[in-house]
DNA sequence: GTGAACTTCGTTTTT
DNA sequence: CGAAGTTCAC
């Protein structure tokens, strides 16, 4: 358990590029032709294969960044290129930060001469500010954050008279988002697409916004990489210029790419018959989990058809994780179909080595409570909190961690979240510095016109708007204008022309006073910090903090539209790694990250896998939640924890839940199935347990609101954790007595058998896989109440060597069909169909509804 | 035009 | 249950 490797590295890793980069065993790489020491076979032919189309399948913690610096380092050290020659194209600001560092290690300075690294939409803004003029843009066109975005379309939805409950405006910028993933103009859109919002208006409203963006000399997110597209389509000497320029073509995450992507990547790598571009996309279908938001694994999958005689290589040789972390996901994902087939192997295999843990809690309080206290007891071992961290499926879960470790007085990080640049104080400062630069930005001028309050309402920007669009001049110097009529009553106009004197001022001052020094002034001199300063809200003094860290961090840049332009794209802020904290994120910002210890709490059907992945998904969103649990394994390095628990709070009710189906898809022989620690008082008791039964209410009624309350507050476990739940949790049957019991297989149409019977899964909406019974409780059942008692629920296994298969006895349930049941809530019924321990009841009075068996009484 | 009551709804997130 | 957005009375 306490194996030696698990020590500290004797150099404190100051944060999680700096650990993940020591911990991928990259080599020193002091000299200059070190890079190609201590690579592998496999490795060092996907660094040494420069020529022609290669793919490069990099498992998860199977070297991939190092291969990608070591080749780019490759294609420098022996003069086939230079660095501006080379287009290596990566999905985030960190992972291209990242690898301009690590090649200026390898190569032996900073790579300041490598123009064309950067994520795709940092490269894009570079290709459209060149070509600007040829889409109707002019090069200092602005960026459009998603705020503005939305702004803009409710203005068209309103032009339209659209009833916008009916037809939200984020609707309409998630379909558009949809088209523009795919490289489609308005009118390309197809035919369907364009009826389906607002009857048939979908197209014209796509065309109206587009116009508006050009007119304001603006772009979204979408359009950094659309209007190139159009550009390199239209325009074949530039594409030729182009095709001339890079030489070699690199791509990070390849699986991630959308169609629009991959559009943009094609013409750049569009050869002449019977060449081959020197492209090298490296990629793991295996860890594709953004499919929801455009990412076509197929692009990966079909790499081979694009580039007829593409160099395939593998990379399975892991260097992160212990054989059971491996054999354990390597199990999982096997499930999955249409993968090109890996199998990652490791020689670091250790008898000591733990296996992967799954425990189940009874409610997701114990559950971090649990978590907690192993957290500790690492802690006392000497384990880092740096090397620890808790990988949730939805960020909601993250808060009861978050309330544990306060009490404990844990040290933890949320990773994710919102970043510093989504904060409303920042977008609202950057709008003001926005407006000072380029008058003309009408959604920045709107977003603060009345922020602080001026007594500038939808009244006064309405008139605004009308005068402004009357006249085709911007809001800003439509406000100058009214002010010296009498259109607007005293107070609006006296308030809208200390705006107007304030900004053409600021604007004077860009040229002679220093920008942060400006920044300061305007935010100052618009009230805008004061208002922060008069606010006696919690978060008010972090907001001011913000601000500060806003304008320090302007000294980076060398004027105030240098900082503009850089911070629409490079918006993320460095976190405070320096203390020594638990890491609590989702499983999908854990990408790319590894962890000596990692949690996984929350492996329950509905939750993980989502339900609405799997009714908006149907199969391949399973695979993909599947992809995901691979990703959360995959992340750990030394020790991996699943935990599940029966009951949790969803929407504010308690809820039985049923363990994931990814349970079941462990292999035995690298999982073993953990007792709760014994102080929680292990597993329940008897499902029969008249007063456990009797205690939860499962519906209670309005007026029983405070009782539940002031029951919940007495409820064992509050401050100090520690205590058992009492005499509930107290009994002599053994836990796993109790387990589910699933007699019956099913088959599915794929032919695959499962222990579930598939329609309990697919095609119910909003409504996720758990007990009828037991919903509708504002109150924990209690502990030994003895819904889901048993560590995991399993029958028989297809799949053979697969988890729990043995450690469940099975039992027939005590129901048949046409017994006559009682329920708590839904009365009296008749059996219809005995699963396990699940029931279909047609109950009198409240119809069929599936139930498990611990929720009903014979009678 | 603004704050307080009321309704709605509930993954994942980068740029 | 709680956040976020919306409506409604001053």
């Amino acid at each position: 358990m306490n194996d030696s490797s698990d020590k500290l590295p004797p150099m404190k890793p100051s944060g999680i590029a700096a650990r993940a980069l020591a911990a991928r065993g990259a080599a020193p790489a002091t000299t200059h032709a070190g890079y190609l020491s201590g690579l592998n076979d496999e490795q060092r032919d996907a660094v040494e294969s420069t020529e022609g189309p290669v793919l490069v399948l990099a498992g998860a913690g199977t070297g991939k960044t190092r291969v990608l610096t070591s080749r780019i380092a490759h294609i420098l050290a022996t003069k086939r290129a230079h660095p501006s020659q080379i287009l290596a194209v990566t999905f985030t600001n960190k992972a291209a930060r990242e690898m301009k560092h690590r090649i200026g290690h390898m190569v032996g300075q900073e790579v300041e001469g490598m123009p064309w690294l950067g994520t795709f939409h940092s490269i894009g803004v570079k290709m459209l500010r060149r070509h600007a003029e040829l889409v109707g843009l002019r090069s200092n066109f602005t960026i459009l954050d998603t705020d503005d975005q939305i702004r803009l379309i409710k203005q068209l939805l309103q032009a339209e008279q659209l009833d916008d409950k009916r037809w939200p405006a984020k609707m309409f910028a998630s379909l558009m988002d949809g088209w523009k993933n795919k490289g489609l103009t308005p009118d390309q859109i197809p035919q369907g697409d364009a009826r389906a919002f607002a009857e048939g208006r979908g197209r014209k409203l796509y065309q109206a916004y587009q116009d508006r963006l050009l007119t304001l000399n603006a772009a979204d997110f979408g359009d950094l990489l659309m209007h190139p597209i159009n550009i390199l389509r239209n325009h074949p000497d530039l594409l030729a210029e182009y095709h001339r320029r890079f030489r070699y073509i690199l791509v990070d995450e390849y699986q991630d790419t959308n169609i629009a992507q991959y559009l943009w990547l094609r013409l750049l790598a569009q050869r002449p018959a019977g060449q081959q571009p020197n492209l090298c996309c490296v990629g793991d279908d295996d860890q594709s989990i953004y499919g929801w938001r455009g990412a076509e694994v197929d692009n990966i999958l079909r790499f081979e058809k694009d580039f007829p005689g593409a160099k395939v290589i593998r990379l399975e040789r892991n260097y992160r994780s212990t054989q059971h972390i491996l054999g354990a996901a390597a199990h999982l994902i096997a499930h999955n179909e249409g993968r090109l087939g890996k199998t990652l192997f490791t020689d670091l295999v250790d008898p000591e080595h733990d296996k992967v843990a799954v425990t189940n809690a009874w409610d997701s309080e114990e559950e971090a409570r649990a978590i907690g206290e192993e957290i500790e007891q690492l802690q006392r071992k000497g384990h880092a909190l740096n090397d620890m961290a808790i990988l949730v499926r939805a960020s909601f879960q993250m808060r009861g961690f978050e309330d544990r470790f306060v009490t404990l007085g844990l040290n933890y990080r949320v990773i994710g979240g919102p970043r510093f640049y989504e904060r409303m104080e920042i977008r609202d400062a950057l709008a003001y510095f926005r407006v000072t630069v380029q008058p003309a930005d009408d959604l920045a001028f709107e977003r603060i016109v009345n922020t602080p309050k001026r007594g500038l309402g939808d009244v006064a920007i309405k008139l605004l708007h009308e005068y402004a669009r009357a006249k085709n001049i911007p809001l800003l110097a439509a406000a100058g204008e009214l002010i010296e009529g009498e259109e607007f009553k005293p107070r609006p106009r006296a308030a809208l022309a200390e705006i107007v004197h304030n900004f053409r001022r600021w604007g004077e001052m860009v040229t002679h006073m220093r920008h942060t020094d400006l920044a300061e002034t305007i935010l100052e001199e618009s009230g805008y910090t004061a208002m922060w300063q008069n606010d006696r809200s919690a978060e008010a003094p972090g907001r001011l903090d913000n601000l500060k860290e806003l304008i320090r961090s302007m000294d980076d840049y060398d004027s105030l539209p240098g900082f503009l332009e850089h911070i629409a794209l490079v918006m993320d802020t460095e976190q405070n790694e320096s203390m020594d904290a638990v890491s609590i994120m989702t499983l999908h910002s854990a990408k790319g990250l590894e962890f000596e210890t990692v949690f996984l709490p929350g492996w329950e059907e509905g939750l993980f896998p989502h339900q609405r992945s799997l009714d908006e998904g149907g199969r391949s969103g399973l695979e993909e939640e599947r992809r995901l649990a691979y990703v959360g394994l995959t992340r750990g390095k030394k020790r991996v924890k699943i935990w599940f628990v029966s009951n949790r709070r969803i929407h504010g009710l308690w809820q039985s839940t049923i363990p994931s189906r990814f349970l079941e898809e462990l292999p035995e022989a690298h999982v073993e199935v953990a007792e709760a620690s014994s102080s929680y008082g292990g597993y329940g008791a008897s499902r029969w347990d008249q007063d456990a039964f009797s205690t939860s209410s499962y519906q209670t009624p309005g007026w029983k609101r405070a009782q539940a309350a002031a029951q919940a507050g007495g409820y064992p476990g509050g401050r100090d954790g520690r205590i058992s739940y009492g005499e509930n949790g107290v009994s002599g049957s053994n836990p796993r007595d109790n387990a589910a019991r699933r007699a019956d297989k099913y088959i599915n149409r794929d032919g695959t058998t499962r222990n579930e019977p598939a329609t309990g899964f697919a095609g119910r909406m909003n409504e996720p896989y758990v007990a009828q019974a037991s919903r509708g409780s504002n109150q924990p059942p209690r502990k030994g109440a003895g819904l889901y008692s048993s560590a995991i629920a399993g029958g028989p296994r297809e799949i053979s060597g697969e988890l729990i298969a043995k450690s469940v006895a099975e039992t027939p349930s005590q129901f048949s069909e046409g017994d006559r049941v009682f329920h708590l809530k839904f009365g009296n019924g008749t059996v219809a169909i005995v699963d396990g321990n699940k029931l279909t009841v047609d109950f009198d009075k409240a119809g069929q509804k599936r139930v498990l068996e611990g929720f009903v009484q014979p009678i």
